[in-house]
DNA sequence: TCTATCCATAACCTCCCGGTTATGGATTTT
DNA sequence: AAAATCCATAACCGGGAGGTTATGGATAGA
C-alpha cells in the first residue's frame, strides 16, 4: 500500500506554501532570499513554509556557507498521483458494474 | 488552462471530508444518515462536509423524500490529476535540459 | 392529524495555522 | 576585528475551520 496522501494534502493546500513548491518544479533550486523576493510574505514565514515542504518530503535542503538551498523531490508527489488513480478506479470500477448489468438486462 | 486546484487541495486536505469523499467513491451513492453512521462526527458536521465537498465540484446531491444522496463526481478530481502532471513535468524538463548540457560537455 | 425521522442551518466554542516582529548564530565582507 | 548578510527559531497574535448542541422545515409513518 501507498502511504497515506494526508501530509501531502495539508502540505499543499495553503496558496503560499504552493506557489513555493511550484516555483521550485519550474525554476529548479533556490535560496530562502530568491524565494522570500516573491512570495509576498516575510522571510520567517517562507522559512516555516520550506520546513513544513521539507517534513512533508517535498523539498530537500542543501547547506552551502550561509545560505540554504531548497530544491523539489519530484517523487515525493507519488501517493498523489496513486490515490487519485485510486479514485478514479473505483468510479470506473461501479461502471462497469453498470454497464455488465444494464447488458444482461438487455438480453 | 486547467482551473486553478486550490480549492480542490483545501477542500480534500480535512481527513474526515477526504473519508467521506472516498467512501462515496469505493461504494457509490450515499445518504447522509448512511455516511453519518461511520463518521466518527456528528450529522450537521457530515452535512457541512457534504457542503463543502459539493462546492468543490467533488459531490452531486439527490433529493428525493425526506433524504438526500450524495454521489463522487468523478470529473472533478481532473485538475489534481493536471497539476501534478505539470509539476512531474517541469522537473522532467530541467532533467532533460541537464542530460543535453553533459552530452554537449562530454564530447 | 399527530408523531417520528431526515437533513440543513444557526449559534457558539476551541484550537490550530499562517502571519508578524524580535533575536541570535553562522558566515562573509570590509 | 567589526559590520553586514543569511537564515532559523522563539514568542506572540488574529482569524478561520471543524467540532458541538439546538432548532426547524419537510416528508413519511401511525
Amino acid at each position: 500500500m501507498t502511504p497515506t496522501p494526508d501530509l501531502l494534502f495539508r502540505t499543499l493546500a495553503d496558496p503560499t506554501r504552493r506557489a513555493i513548491f511550484e516555483r521550485l518544479c519550474r525554476e529548479g533550486e533556490q535560496t530562502v532570499g530568491a524565494l522570500t523576493a516573491r512570495s509576498g510574505v516575510s522571510q520567517p514565514a517562507v522559512s516555516k513554509h520550506l520546513g513544513a515542504l521539507k517534513q512533508a518530503g517535498l523539498v530537500r535542503d542543501r547547506h552551502e556557507g550561509r545560505q540554504t538551498h531548497y530544491s523539489a523531490q519530484p517523487g515525493a508527489l507519488n501517493p498523489l498521483i496513486d490515490w487519485t488513480g485510486q479514485m478514479a478506479g473505483f468510479w470506473q470500477k461501479r461502471l462497469d458494474a453498470l454497464d455488465d448489468l444494464l447488458k444482461r438486462m438487455d438480453q
